[in-house]
DNA sequence: GTGGTCTAGACCACG
DNA sequence: GTGGTCTAGACCACA
């Protein structure tokens, strides 16, 4: 699933769970796009992508010369757009239609995340 | 997130739906190309792809100048395919990424999926 | 490889071996479109295919109101017509293709067709 | 034979002929969907179902927005599907039984193919 | 009537 | 630049 996703998203997915993680600290600089392509093997350009979407929703901003920043309040902006995609942007129930159609129980699902998580 | 798939594999989606359900029984025929596309309000060739899709994963067979046809095992077909996707396919980890994302532990995940179902 | 074969060759060549093997001798009857249909279990059009076919290549033909009768010459009929088609029609090159592709050698290929034959 | 086989699976089968002769190495990329277009001489969405195609089999894999390359274990990839077409598909007994149709021995089988080799 | 193939051209997301 | 999808329309073989 992951494999099918465009790797700018997949970039900023990481991006944002070091953020909420704390390994990237609000105000705090994000790596270059140079460093993040080299390091992630993927084109320039597409960390380029990475960092204008991010910016657009408001998780890290730009600083002319000097990079891209985290912005102060990255953590609750990143939770409130999750949530918003979960819940109001038809992701819930995609995923929950694909739960119905392999069969699983309320029960099953709550037992392989517990799993998933521990 | 259902709109961002394409069309073509709406329509598989729809055509399994419907063969798990029973409204399609097995070695039974499926709509012509022609008839579905009218009906889905899609192009010929949309369909044609879908029903090839559905061909190549074993759900449905081609009898010459006749039609598409239910595959006897097509619901075992669907079943393993769909839980191939889910729990090897890395779908089932990308969701439970997602899940702890947005904080929800597993019973909020068992109480709204029980909500979905209900 | 049969299977993908349109019906109506098929059932053409089993005329054909059936001719050649003398079940159905020079100036007999062939079955009626409708007996050779239902026996077929294939749609009456498909069996007027096959005759159509084979009294263009002159190996039955037909008595208004009486049927269809095999050649007196169908045997060297479709003697040459076979051996028109693989030397000349292409089809031995094609199938030398095959051999070639899986990496078959001349001995093999002799060996396997004595086992088919014996 | 060959010029009725639809276009797509032609040139499906001389990509696997260049794999397997070493003419597009493992992992090497193979001509974009354009190139290959212009060089057949045939339109995009042919060359596209061929591509198609070859990665259902494993053949060849999709990186995204760089295009299609070999598979590290194309060849016997494509070795294991032509044999598998060839013994199981009933490819060798539809050959064969043309083969006895119009008299061949197998010596004579195995002279005709020496001489299409050599 | 059925599907199968092919073309032409468009628009899009992605890297 | 890459492929992915979709449309429109054509022609064909087959049952």
């Amino acid at each position: 699933m992951q494999e099918n996703r465009p790797i700018y998203l997949q970039i900023a997915d990481r991006i944002c769970n070091d953020i909420v993680a704390g390994n990237l600290p609000a105000e705090g600089r994000v790596p270059s796009v140079r460093e993040l392509a080299a390091e992630s093997q993927v084109n320039v350009n597409t960390v380029v992508r990475t960092y204008e979407h991010l910016e657009r929703d408001g998780v890290i901003f730009n600083r002319r010369g000097l990079g891209y920043f985290v912005a102060s309040d990255a953590v609750e902006r990143i939770s409130e757009i999750r949530r918003k995609l979960f819940f109001e942007g038809g992701e819930m129930d995609f995923i929950f239609s694909r739960f119905k159609a392999i069969g699983l129980t309320p029960a099953a699902v709550s037992e392989l995340y517990s799993k998933y998580l521990g």
